[in-house]
DNA sequence: CGCGGCCTTGAGTTTACTCAAGGGAGGTGG
DNA sequence: CCACCTCCCTTGAGTAAACTCAAGGCCGCG
């Protein structure tokens, strides 16, 4: 078992932490019963910071959790570092899809702070799914918000300049908090990265936006000062 | 029922036009039991060329499938048409995961022919996905390998260049037929916009790659006649 | 205090876009 | 049968957006 990352069983070791897997978090809510099943079947792991996860192309057998701590999905490329196509913060999956689909791990996955993981061996799953209908519509809605999630983000990557790809993260950004303040979770090359742009020209972005007095900018903490200007730039 | 599209019924009426659907193009091997709980769902209707199919933003309550002809998926800007982010050619999925999902329909399409589609209502689907896991199974697999799909695009577009998109493009086309020579079966500016550049651009880089004798192109014929080169250029 | 990341800023360059004009294929009507 | 129209693709010239490269400043840490 965990034959995905052999190398890291040595510096990770111990399996099967005793830890609650916030399943709703994860899937929705969710029958205590099915949540037992889920439980038998997932074996949690500690990775240590900076740690590969998954490896772009190699198999993929298990779903994968994050249930504590951050980490990168993107591509790594030799000696430019892993640019950051997706930043997760727990509790959220981190590998759902690809087990499930071509088997083969479509991104570079490494952890940015000591996080701690959830797996799911994909067979058995399968199996538990197939005698668990309410497990499987769980799946499947999980997977259907990925999708619309990936949409999105492909049609502001296809459509919108950078300027409206900021302005549209912002505003998605304060969705979650219902505030006007927002603290950067992470590095400001990470969010250039998801954005699809370089750490120069967001930089240059968030001073255009601060010059035009949208935003105020301090370090990792941004005061939105006209949130419906913001949505107008991001085109709805 | 059809309360998506009431616009449509006037002109398309016909509704449950006795039409085989072929499930397993669309879902993967079914057992033959599901496949007729699946047909006693679905209902047939023919759209004619030009019709809008959906609308962004609007409920989304049905699965549709395109069972013959063409139709896209983009985005319809005011006096600038439709851009295409999706050209769908049947039987292949249309509307899959927006009713699964938010219930709100990611983007707008429209048919390019006179179209065939198969719709199934999410409600009653879901009951019967909840009676049969084998389904619900299916429907996981073709959802997560959307995920992939749309991921694959997602990095394209962050990482590569104009020229290396062209070049994967046209490799991936080129696994389809197992064959060296491809008819281009859309416009070349839809072809360009999935691709995120304009209609100029692509018809530079073609140009581009059969200056260097990459590729042979003529009209909408492309002759493949250095795969490996091309390959290389795609960038893995 | 010095060091290493990270962010910022500026200058110069590249890529891809916009705008405008021209040519080919297909369809329609005289 | 040809003229004409329309739609689409192509090509060129100029422009704008974003990237690269290089330098400087800030912050936290040893």
């Amino acid at each position: 078992m965990n034959a995905v990352a052999p190398a890291l069983e040595a510096v990770t070791a111990r399996p099967r932490l005793p830890v609650h897997v916030p399943w709703p978090a994860l899937l929705g809510s969710l029958s205590s019963d099915d949540a037992q099943a889920l439980d038998a079947l997932a074996a949690t792991r500690s990775v240590a910071e900076g740690q590969t996860i998954a490896t772009r192309g190699t198999a993929a057998r298990q779903l994968i959790a994050l249930l504590d701590g951050q980490a990168v999905c993107g591509w790594a490329q030799p000696d430019r570092g892993l640019s950051a196509e997706r930043v997760v913060h727990g509790p959220q999956w981190l590998v759902l899809s690809a087990p499930l689909g071509e088997g083969r791990h479509h991104s570079d996955v490494v952890a940015q702070s000591r996080v701690l993981l959830a797996e799911l061996p994909v067979d058995p799953l399968r199996a538990l799914a197939a005698r668990r209908p309410m497990l499987s519509l769980r799946f499947m809605d999980t997977l259907a918000r990925e999708v619309g999630r990936l949409d999105t983000r492909l049609h502001e990557l296809m459509h919108k300049d950078a300027g409206a790809r900021l302005a549209a993260w912002l505003c998605a950004q304060l969705q979650g908090s219902s505030q006007v303040v927002l603290r950067l979770a992470e590095r400001k090359r990470d969010i250039a990265s998801q954005l699809g742009m370089t750490p120069e020209t967001l930089s240059r972005m968030m001073r255009s936006l601060s010059e035009r007095g949208l935003i105020a900018v301090s370090g990792y903490t941004v005061r939105v000062l006209d949130p419906d200007a913001l949505h107008g730039l991001a085109g709805t």
